[in-house]
DNA sequence: GTCTATATATGGATAGAC
DNA sequence: GTCTATCCATATATAGAC
């Protein structure tokens, strides 16, 4: 097998690009960083070539460097979150801790679902990045898993987070990476009924002997 | 963060090699797979240059495309499995379906805690390489959660197999390759304790509603 | 701000001497 | 079987004209 053959998403027919600051919108930061996020999420950070994200953003390779310095740059304002952890886990953890772990599921499916969201960018590349991973680990344990560990109340909180967020990241490679069957199209209620509790344990229940 | 400096994991300063063949064991095929397997597990596909394999083994980059042709029949080689899959769950299931979740969860921890494993290295290939996702996706699938399927007897197996998975990716990713704490550094007992009842529920307990 | 052209680096693969 | 030398493709980054 030739190793993913040179196979751009869409052959995109080099549009013929006119010179000059763009009549439209003209918001090429913004569109570099949509098709950076998507390209991201696609094929992770080594995988995402900047001639293909400012193909798709219909600028030129130039621009992308001019804009973010460097693909560093571009990876780190592409990460920038559109969702804000405090306010997400605070609406979790609002109506208390009874089902938490099904709310967690929905709504997290719900984010996941429609695509091209910075999370799985940022899973797909922690395999293989070190930047990536380290991104993840911080902003996982720090944002996410720290305040949800302080919004429970339970001994060994951080264990607790950990396991809560190997198991969401395993339904992430599972459903969106590797696509494993049936769990990739499965209806994201029946994922609710199934992985909830086990979240719910891993928060609120007896972890360890 | 200049993207993972050029850091070759030793800098292996370039050992004075002779020409003609080795006169020790010899077996460079055998030296370069294992040096693969290494690399693989450590950086994934893309991250995996010949060059380095070839550093780690002592040999002439040359030796390894004249080995296996490319860099993919050098993947495949390295991926072949050393633990049988058959024999794998046979040995789980033998004592019935009792404690099996504790019992994959140590089993599979005392496989991947001893470094360099290939398992490891798919997981982490997985998740930017179309072709080690599709290796990843049909051993797991065919080998192991195929055969754990049919060896317990519960409904919808095809969903428990895939949830099971799931969990085992998620502990794999945070554990070696993301590393979130304390999860990474747990004793091998503790994740029995609290994974294995996970698994023990994915697999004959209540999932769907 | 945007483009062209190019410097620079990297990594897989091959030819051919030994 | 092993090594040297090299080709070639790919990709990031930058210099400088417009």
């Amino acid at each position: 097998m030739s190793r993913t053959p040179p196979q751009p998403d869409a052959p995109v027919p080099s549009p013929p690009r006119r010179r000059g600051p763009r009549g439209d919108a003209a918001d090429t930061r913004g569109a570099v960083l949509a098709a950076a996020r998507s390209r991201f999420a696609e094929h992770g950070y080594d995988g995402t070539k900047l001639r293909d994200v400012a193909a798709d953003a219909g600028v030129d390779v130039a621009l992308v460097s001019y804009h973010f310095g460097s693909k560093d740059g571009l990876f780190s304002a592409a990460m920038a979150l559109n969702v804000n952890p405090a306010k997400f886990v605070e609406e979790l953890t609002r109506d208390g801790v009874d089902g938490l772990g099904e709310r967690l599921v929905r709504r997290l499916l719900g984010l996941l679902d429609d695509r091209g969201t910075p999370f799985v960018a940022m899973v797909r590349s922690a395999a293989t990045n070190e930047r990536a991973a380290v991104l993840l680990r911080e902003f996982v344990q720090r944002e996410v898993l720290g305040r949800l560990a302080a919004a429970i109340d339970a001994p060994e909180p951080e264990l607790r987070a950990a396991l809560t967020g190997s198991q969401v990241v395993g339904v992430i490679m599972a459903r969106y990476i590797v696509r494993v069957q049936p769990l990739a199209d499965a209806d994201p209620e029946t994922l609710v009924a199934a992985i909830g509790p086990t979240l719910q344990r891993y928060l609120t229940g007896a972890v360890v002997t």
